[in-house]
RNA sequence: CGGGGAGUGGCGCAGUCUGGUAGCGCACCCGGCUGGGGGCCGGGCGGUCGCAGGUUCAAAUCCUGUCUCCCCGACCA
């Protein structure tokens, strides 16, 4: 029984004046969601049908490859994230209760599902396990934003895979893709799966699940056959023309000319035919920092993941004093005659087009720098793949993309990450324990949610992807209540509720000018009008959301069984 | 955390500079008309002007402090 009349639809004709992102925009102006402070939102009862849409494939994709679902508190003791040196975490919320024990609020639930298998796991014939849960997330965001698309409080669906094995991890892993993909296509989405970053701790292998659309807080890297996060995408860079090289570098006077595009400004020299020193400290967190000396190609900048990544190790840019102590004047550093105790990093796509050619560098002394420098040559070197890759790169000769998108999910081959210090073993065939090997797995349905309204909505509102939306047939009512037409829109609303079609009935006394601009709003993926035209003309008016196309009308002499056949029918053959 | 902006009825806003009756549109309530794209007429309800302190005969308006929210960036295990 879903009548508009008793429903609670609070749409607004205006958006809130804050509200930038298309989703956070037509969710709250559809009645979907409502904001109580920052990062916290109340999801009214439309928007939490489609949530729970989301939610149920999830469940059915998880079962599908052998999930089992269960539910973790999100208050949790503090002590079981210091044993995994993540209590330190700043997005971490900590609480101490009435007898000053610490507790956290749970931003994911790897230390209490770990601990639990640690508990009740002995044997290999115990494993492999898929366990998952359907469980708020807090998480003290830096900067909420956006609507539901980055919150403070929200709810994800987390999956933890135990096996015995590096091979038993990849199968669940691939299990999980499957899962994953198969929840992304029957939510309707455009989604790319990515390779991503492993992170600091240390993973085997991650991929990200990315829906593009323009209120997305990443970028995507696309090519053929290729698609990455741009924090660890590799590509191949624009050829630039060398100038050749002399037999040595040759100082040229660059008086208080710094910067690479200067420097290739005042030689006039394409901006490609300088290097560029990125100065870094890395390791401080482990011990000893270490200073390193990065050249990359004048016309592209560091990539701080994949510095990382490279290094192994955290970094951060060099200060001024320390990159004049190590080497010279800053703006005017480079890599010849760095000395021993300096690790010269060379980008990959400098030395890709180094062949005949020199490039210009800094020469360690003020308002000087050096023509015609050669790696290998003129400076030893490690190459390294460290530089972010822009537009117009190619990959196999093919152009990449570069699309901005929304994470929807995540896949984390953990390995014994966290069964180590929580000590999850089991013992193998021969008696031997063994460290427990996980993947972690986590999707976010409002997410997917907000995803769904960016990537299809119109200047009407909403467009939803049927498996989304709150309800298969907006059915609306026109004429004064009392009249005939209504009488036959309300039988027409019992015929297809009975036969099991979600219909919301707008049952309001309102103009016709209002329920269509709601319906439009709310975005149902089938309109049926029911006004003193359909008694005339003998037929239910059909409008599909999706691009606003009039369908062929339906009669309303049919049998009650073919009409919802026919609704049914056309309902299917939606996106 | 850095930069910018905003708190006045449910929503969107004006009023603040220059202190003196809190106002507009939408929504809402009542009555009537209308009835296929946010319709019309009339009558109403509803506001501690974010909060605290100060200046003043008098504060939405001036001063001090504080809280909250939004946007950009940094961050995002």
């Amino acid at each position: 029984m879903t009548r508009l009349s008793q429903y609670l639809l609070p749409t607004e004709k205006q958006a809130p004046a804050d509200a930038e992102a298309i989703s956070h925009k037509l969710m709250v102006r559809a009645g979907l969601i409502r904001q109580i402070g920052a990062g916290m939102w109340t999801w009214l009862p439309a928007g939490w049908r489609v949530h729970e849409r989301v939610v149920q494939i999830i469940r059915e994709e998880m079962d599908a490859i052998g999930g089992l679902e269960m539910l973790m508190p999100v208050l949790q003791p503090a002590e079981l994230w210091r044993r995994t040196g993540r209590y330190e975490i700043e997005e971490l919320f900590k609480l101490d209760d009435r007898k000053g024990s610490e507790l956290v609020l749970a931003l994911t639930h790897e230390e209490v599902v770990t601990t639990h298998v640690a508990q009740i796991v002995r044997s290999y014939r115990d494993l492999p396990l898929i366990l998952y849960h359907v469980q708020v997330k807090e998480r003290d965001e830096a900067r909420p934003r956006a609507g539901v698309l980055r919150t403070r409080e929200f709810i994800m669906e987390d999956s933890y895979s135990f096996d015995r094995d590096a091979e038993g991890l990849d199968e669940r892993y691939g299990l999980h893709v499957g899962a994953y993909d198969r929840v992304m296509q029957r939510s309707g989405l455009r989604f790319y799966r990515v390779e991503s970053d492993v992170g600091m701790m240390g993973g085997l292998g991650a991929h990200e699940y990315m829906a593009p659309c323009p209120a997305g807080e990443n970028e995507v890297v696309l090519a053929e056959g290729y698609s990455a996060n741009v924090e660890v995408a590799s590509a191949d860079p624009q050829p630039v023309a060398l100038p050749p090289a002399p037999g040595t570098p040759e100082t040229v006077g660059t008086p208080g000319i710094s910067t690479c595009a200067e420097v290739a400004e005042l030689l006039e020299l394409p901006l490609g035919a300088t290097l560029k020193s990125y100065a870094a400290v890395v390791g401080e967190e482990s011990g000893d920092g270490r200073f390193v000396l990065v050249l990359l190609r004048g016309d592209h900048s560091v990539n701080e993941v994949k510095l990382d990544n490279a290094l192994g190790a955290r970094s951060r840019p060099a200060r001024p004093e320390e990159v004049q102590a190590a080497l010279g004047p800053p703006g005017f550093i480079g890599p010849v005659g760095a000395g021993g105790e300096v690790e010269i990093l060379l980008d990959a796509g400098a030395t890709l087009r180094a062949e005949g050619g020199g490039y210009v560098t800094g020469a360690n002394r003020a308002d000087e720098h050096l023509r015609g420098v050669v790696p290998g040559r003129d400076f030893p070197f490690r190459e390294v793949d460290v530089r972010g890759v822009l537009a117009g790169d190619t990959i196999e000769g093919a152009a990449i993309t570069i699309e901005p998108a929304i994470e929807v999910g995540n896949i984390f081959k953990l390995g014994t990450r966290y069964s180590e210090p929580l000590g999850a073993r089991y013992l193998d065939e021969s008696g031997v324990e063994r460290p427990i090997w996980m993947g972690s797995y986590g999707i976010g349905p409002a997410r997917i949610v907000a995803a769904a309204v960016e990537q299809f909505a119109d200047e009407h509102g909403i467009s939803w992807p049927k498996a989304l939306a709150p309800f298969a047939v907006h059915l609306v009512a026109l004429g004064k209540p009392g009249t005939p037409e209504r009488d036959a829109a309300e039988r027409l609303y019992e015929t297809l509720t009975e036969g099991g079609l979600d219909v919301l009935y707008d049952d309001r006394d309102l103009a016709p000018g209002e329920k269509f601009a709601d319906a439009e709003l709310l975005g149902c993926p089938l309109r049926l009008t029911v006004g003193k035209r359909s008694l005339e003309s003998g037929e239910v008016e059909v409008q599909v959301r999706r691009g606003r196309r009039e369908a062929p009308g339906l009669s309303l002499a049919a049998e009650p069984s073919e009409l919802v056949r026919a609704v049914d029918e056309l309902w299917q053959s939606l996106p």
